[in-house]
RNA sequence: CGGGCUAUAGCGCAGCCUGGUAGCGCGUUCGUCUGGGGGACGAAAGGUCGUAGGUUCGAAUCCUGCUAGCCCGACCA
């Protein structure tokens, strides 16, 4: 993309309602702007982060052969009627009457909905286990909405639904949306530490939230600093498999880690003192598995093999898609901008010309700018009559991984700079060494 | 919802107390110079002062209602 021709309003002042990291980025960055309290609009590069954040979720879901679908946003009040939760929910779901004065809702999650679908389509075992999800957006009125996406009213959240026969089925679809939400945020480049939580209003005996370390965050959590040191890499992991996803459960659930409201002293005295740790952490997501709640309430059930009508076994998962693009700053950036991590940066590399209109410095751009993007790479230049100093300071803000500098100045000796963001370590190179490196450093992606 | 605060140009703010031509910085546009970390000079565009009403010869300024937004708390992914 080039920069002269994209739309991407940034900000040198911070605007005064945005308090924290992320948010204050978010708006300087051009990734959003604010419609009204808790409601955002994503402009296109904030768009392009979401996006990509989308896509990560999608290919990790469906490798677990859970089933993409789209439910809506407004639903009929009948339902949550029928679940009881109509009345229970309170405040937070936001009603509308329609013009026939029929109680409606903008959906603040999808339990009702799906298990609905699930009774009247699925009627036999044999269509079991079965696991659908959407990435939809919702709808919560919060009291005070605040820190941005953080905590918006309408948010963009992927979340999942799973029916099984049994109780032992469900509880490997738990382990295997574990194992698919800790391979997800690996590739986003964040760590989220599967804790031990509290049911909340969605209920479950079998709950985990995954929490990212932040000094923002909006949760106390206690945790054996073991569990940071445990990553999935480049497992194959065979979903179908329970040993295998049973097997990786224990091993990041086995350290301790607690939030606040399941901490408990005494067991947290028994991990050694060195490793003990307390922080705050932002919650990105949620597996929860509850049994037949919702389908007794709604009547979901299959027959089994013997001619017998059962309850099917069901669990929800959940991971808060525009949520995360505040966790991911608040986790990555400095006082000059975002660090984007690679995997999910909206332009892996940035290409900036300091001079502008020269005939060298202009060529030399062009030609890595069609060779980065025949290379899939997604490059942003910034062909902008901007003077250095400018430039330098719009690229930290936005924080692409990468940035090839192409001045007079290293032309002379046939040279550009690639910089990392992160390190701001610099090195020169030709400029087909420089491509040559960027393909091979961004090959993941 | 309780407590506190704010609303003036795209962003950050002053002006209000003590009523009388609507300002500053950044950004934007044009020109000249400049050219490796938000550069300099010159010119210009851009505002129903949140909204409705009241007081007054006259209201951004004083008074009242309303709306929106922010902060603290309780609540929450």
């Amino acid at each position: 993309m080039r920069l002269s021709r994209y739309f991407m309003p940034v900000l040198k002042e911070t605007p005064s309602e945005a308090q924290i990291a992320s948010h204050r980025l978010m708006l300087r960055a051009g990734l959003i702007r604010q419609a009204s309290a808790g409601i955002y609009s994503w402009l296109p590069m904030g768009y392009k982060v979401l996006r990509r954040l989308e896509q990560i979720v999608h290919e990790e879901q469906q490798k677990a052969n859970h089933h993409p679908m789209l439910m809506p946003t407004i639903q009929s009040a009948d339902l949550w009627r029928e679940s009881g939760r109509y009345d229970d929910y309170g405040q937070e779901m936001l009603r509308i009457t329609d013009r026939h004065d029929r109680d409606m809702l903008y959906g603040p999650t999808n339990e009702e909905l799906i298990t609905d679908i699930f009774r009247r389509e699925v009627g036999s075992y044999k269509q079991l286990p079965l696991t659908l999800y959407h990435i939809q957006w919702k709808f919560r009125d919060e009291i005070r909405p605040r820190f941005g996406v953080m905590r918006g009213r309408e948010f963009l959240m992927k979340d999942g639904y799973n029916f099984d026969l049994t109780k032992e089925d469900a509880l490997h679809a738990y382990n295997r949306h574990m194992v698919t939400y800790l391979k997800t945020y690996e590739r986003m480049g964040l760590q989220a530490i599967p804790m031990r939580a509290d049911g909340g209003p969605i209920g479950g005996d079998y709950t985990h939230e995954f929490l990212v370390l932040a000094d923002t965050g909006e949760s106390e959590v206690f945790y054996d600093s073991a569990v940071t040191d445990l990553t999935l890499g480049d497992r194959v992991v065979d979903y179908d498999s329970v040993a295998e996803c049973q097997a990786i459960m224990e091993e990041f659930t086995t350290p301790y880690a607690r939030t606040d409201e399941t901490h408990d002293e005494a067991i947290f005295a028994e991990v050694p003192e060195e490793r003990r740790r307390s922080a705050r952490g932002i919650e990105v997501g949620q597996i929860f598995y509850f049994g037949t709640k919702y389908s007794d309430a709604l009547n979901a059930t299959v027959q089994t093999p013997d001619g017998t009508n059962v309850p099917v076994h069901m669990g929800s998962h959940g991971i808060g898609v525009s949520r995360l693009v505040g966790a991911l700053i608040e986790a990555n950036h400095d006082e000059n901008g975002i660090i984007w991590p690679e995997g999910v940066a909206p332009f892996p590399v940035a290409i900036v010309n300091l001079k502008q209109g020269g005939a060298d410095t202009d060529r030399v751009c062009d030609e890595l700018y069609g060779a980065l993007t025949a290379a899939g790479l997604d490059p942003l230049y910034d062909d902008r009559e901007e003077r250095a100093g400018a430039k330098f300071a719009t690229m930290d803000l936005i924080g692409c991984p990468w940035r090839i500098t192409v001045g007079p100045r290293g032309l002379k000796e046939g040279k550009v700079e690639l910089t990392s963001r992160r390190t701001g370590e610099s090195e020169e190179m030709s400029p087909e060494a420089a491509i040559a490196r960027l393909k091979e450093l961004l090959a993941n992606r």
